[in-house]
DNA sequence: TCTCTCTTTAGACTTATTCTAAATGCAGAC
DNA sequence: GTCTGCATTTAGAATAAGTCTAAAGAGAGA
């Protein structure tokens, strides 16, 4: 994806585009790391011509959570992870080096949304946890 | 389950009971709440002749999961649940108050663990979000 | 240009958790 | 019974992740 569309997907999510928003959106759209707020500050605060505040990244991440372009992704205590795929799917979790992998939605069997009477689902996230073959 | 069976749970699991273990055990075991550290801390520290201090509850809470006896569960992120039951389950949150209710194993169909050649699965958790129909 | 509103910023603050170092308690050796 | 050693508990310091605050900056429209 490039800028141009990038800046017109922030828009169309009523996200006024910064410079900024743009390099940290930017990042996240291009990445398959699921990245920390202080991961993506190392990776973009070299992409601007001065000093980009860590309370800007939070801002930043907790916008465009709000405006649906990424989502948080929390599969160990304590940290909160960034994933820019919204498009409907799960999460592998390597046991050993911790990194997170998107498993497509299609992937996995659909359930059905029936928990009986007291629970309404509205959507559901699977995260499997194992060994990634190295070799593969 | 009673002290005997519980005192003798976790020599079994190698932790030796001591009587802030014994409480902070016994609690768990008999809660459907999924407590976080503070809220553990609050429920037994009437149940002891003296204080209990913070950090025990967090070591104790870190050996029961080391042991397999508790598990965490991280639904939000910044906050670690623990969950005395370790039955196979799965997770149903409420989105409007944040509880979260235990989704027994076979209240949902099996899912196959293979996803391709680069991903061993030991295992996995579905975590369901919708709303709790409150006259249910 | 003026003004309004939104954004960014540094740093203070909060919250959750771990670390540290000293004190306590208990089990086995003597 | 007392010594010794190890595991446990403790208060409080330290760390880490994230939010808040108040001031400065920047763009849109009158």
């Amino acid at each position: 994806m490039e800028a141009a569309e990038i800046e017109e997907l922030l828009t169309r999510k009523g996200v006024k585009p910064t410079p900024q928003r743009m390099v940290i959106a930017d990042f996240l759209l291009h990445t398959f790391s699921h990245p920390t707020a202080d991961e993506v500050l190392a990776a973009v605060e070299n992409r601007l011509p001065c000093a980009l505040s860590r309370a800007t990244v939070y801002n930043t991440l907790n916008s465009l959570v709000a405006a649906g372009v990424i989502q948080e992704v929390v599969t160990e205590a304590g940290k909160t992870r960034y994933d820019a795929n919204i498009s409907e799917h799960h999460h592998f979790v390597d046991r050993k080096s911790g990194r997170i992998f998107d498993i497509p939605g299609d992937m996995v069997p659909k359930l059905k949304d029936n928990l009986g009477d007291k629970f309404q689902v509205h959507n559901y996230q699977i995260t499997f946890y194992g060994d990634l073959l190295e070799d593969a």
